[in-house]
Formats: C-alpha cells, structure tokens, sequence
DNA sequence: GTCTATACAATGATAGAC
DNA sequence: GTCTATCATTGTATAGAC
C-alpha cells in the first residue's frame, strides 16, 4: 500500500500541503474549533484525501507535533555547537529559537498554545517533552558556565527556569500583541536577568551600557 | 422581566452553579471543546436554564470573563496597600496573586489559557486588559523603587516584564506540570532576577557592590 | 490518489407545557 | 424558573466511482 512517507522531503503534494493548512489552522483556532473540512479547503483537497494520508484528524495532529519535535532538535543542535561564556551561548540559543519561530511562525505558535492550553482541547500528547528538553539543554549551559567561573552559583535548575521563562513569555508577547516578533526583547530580558534588577550601578559582563540619573 | 443580577451575591441558586461548572470546565477543555450538555449536567441542571440566565453560550462566556477581571481588582487592591520597597512590594503582590490563584484556581487557568491559547478557539474578548493592568501596577511599583532609590534605573516597563514573565511562567509550570501549586517558586525567582545570574558573590540590593574580572 | 455523495453522531439553541 | 421534547446545523468519517 506504501501510505508512509518520509513526511518532510520532496513530494510537495497533497500531503505537505495537508500539513502546512493544519498548523496555520491549528494555530489561530486550536485543535477543537478548527473543523476538518476547513483543513481540506485550506489545502486545496477534499475530504477523503485527508483520511488517506492520516488515519484520522487525531493522526494529523500527531504528525505534525512529532514534525515539530525533530525541528527543535536541528535548532538546539545548532545553539550547542556555540562557543563563548554562558550568557554568550544562551544568547545565542536565544537567537536560533527567534530564528527557528520566524521560520515556522505558526507552528510554534500551535505548540504553543497546546503546551499552556487546557489539557483536554486537545488528543493526548506528550508536550512537556519540548519544555524538559530546553530545561537540560538550558541548566546544562548555566552549569558549564559555573565550572568556569562565568557565573555565580545559582541553581542551574532555578537559573534555567527563570531563562526559560523569559524566553517564552516574550514569545507569548509576540503573539498576545499580534506585533510584529521583537528579536531583541529576549535578549535584553535575559541580558537584565544576568545583571540583576536590585544591584545599583552594576557593570554589564559583555557590554558597557551608559547609565544616568 | 428583571433578568439582570448582582453576579456575585447571594443566590446561590442555578445561575451560580452554572458559572462555577463552566470555570471549571472551560478551564479543562477549553471553550470550544466544551459542549454545553457538559456545562448543564455538571451544574445540574438542563439546558434551557443556561439559556434563561444568559444569552447563549458566548454570553455565558463574557460573564465569566467580566468577574474575572473584579477579581483582579480586589487582589491588585490589597497589594498597592502594602509598605516596603519595591522587592518587597513586588514580592507581597506576588504573594496576593498566588493566593488568589489558589483560591480561584481553575478561573485562573481559564483564562490564561484564553490569554495564551489560539486567537479564535473562544469569542471576541479583550484579553489584553489582564495583562495591561498587571504591566501598569508592576512597573509603576518599580518605578516608585528608583525613585526612593531603592533598585538601579532599569527600564521600569521592561523590569515590569521580566517580573511578570517570571509570575506568569510559575504559574504556567504549576498548571502544565499539575503539581501541587509551589508558592515559593516566583518568590525565588524574582529574587534571583534582582540579584542577578550573572554577577557572583552580590551582597543585597541596598549595598554598593564591589566587582573583580 | 482523488473525487461526489452521503451516513451518522453531536452540537447549539428553542418551543411550549408546567 | 425549570422541565421534556425537538429542531436545524455542523461535525467527523466513509462508500464507492473514477
């Protein structure tokens, strides 16, 4: 019957373009509100075409989340290979995931949503496997940079949290205010977090920013 | 016809049971995958007096929504009340929010869900405005912190994004992960945003600081 | 592989009795 | 105010022709 596919190579048919209508669908209705004849039409298909490639709507979903699992690891490969301090190398992490989300907007806008939606809008998934992933690789960055004495010695755990959350919540950002991505507020945020809010006066470890007042 | 109530009083008849069952449930699946055969079964009672007490589905939705945001007032209200300097401020409103959280629990995850789910999985609401008066009371509570000079002279709007990333992503890992509710966890984290990750070895926030490298 | 046509269940909403 | 019974619509999914 051969129905498998390699699922991101070159037949640009039917099927990518099934994909690609259900993240842009999924991602500004969710799973539930979006029906399953919208998808069709989106894609320029008629109905049976979709129970073909999938089994079911909950077989779509899950291709597409699995699809997203593997771009995130070609993204955190990438962030891995940099070298520099620990504020540098989480710079830089920082700077491939706004890459990666400009690239494929809506599909991470759809994980998104489904990581901090209501746990039942939705076919059961593993979504805490992106966010345990970000914490190793994010503690696992911190951690190095205490070894090296970049770093006071926070809890690599907390430290990654706090990252982590600021990543994320700027990404939220994005998308709650429908602006257009601001690539340097994480940075900034992060760049802030590693500075410190309380410290009066505090020299920053990579720039030298101007103070007054 | 007088079908016009208090919405938070003394009644505690139909219509109040039917706002706590569609909490919760909103709160679970979401609005769309939310069928109102559940919201009246799980009130106990049947669908005709939904309809009676609110328009329709949508109309229930929007009063859910409108006594979430008086909800909010009250828990902002108590905070702005308290003394201290903005650490302590930030970390009491914090505090308050956690409370309230724990108290109207599944409200809270309704609605954030909403705030950060998919744009069209529920009706037309102004989201925003939970998250702008949050962003107004934060950042006017650090504002008032340089003035005293009690922090450096950060951004106040972007200090007030950091601490609310921080609040938000605590709450959010308390949700995604279902654990008990860890009332520390913001605390620590705001704490670790006013010192800093990066800077080692930093006395408190009133003292100068010394720095070395 | 892709279509037309349709089966079948579930949903939001209401009429009308009490 | 609350119920029983019902309607119109929309949803997922499939049969069967090509």
């Amino acid at each position: 019957m051969e129905t498998r596919q390699p699922l991101s190579t070159a037949d640009m048919g039917a099927r990518e373009r099934l994909l690609e209508s259900t993240v842009n669908l999924f991602a500004e209705k969710g799973y539930a509100a979006t029906p399953v004849r919208e998808i069709v039409e989106n894609a320029g298909v008629t109905k049976p075409v979709l129970y073909y490639y999938f089994k079911n709507k909950e077989g779509l979903f899950h291709a597409v989340l699995d699809w997203a699992a593997e771009l995130q690891e070609e993204v955190l490969g990438e962030a891995l290979n940099t070298p520099g301090t620990a504020l540098d190398r989480v710079l830089a992490m920082t700077q491939q995931i706004y890459l990666g989300v400009i690239e494929y907007r809506n599909l991470f806008r759809m994980i998104h949503s489904l990581v901090f939606g209501p746990p039942q809008a939705a076919p059961d998934y593993d979504f805490g496997r992106y966010h345990r992933r970000m914490m190793d690789v994010i503690s696992g960055l911190y951690r190095e940079g205490i070894e090296k004495g970049e770093v006071r010695g926070a809890n690599p755990k907390e430290a990654a949290l706090l990252i982590l959350g600021i990543i994320d919540f700027s990404l939220n950002l994005d998308h709650v205010y429908e602006q257009k991505l601001d690539p340097e507020r994480p940075q900034r945020l992060i760049r802030l977090a590693f500075e410190g809010l309380g410290n009066r006066h505090v020299p920053s470890m990579e720039t030298a920013i101007p103070r007054q007042s």
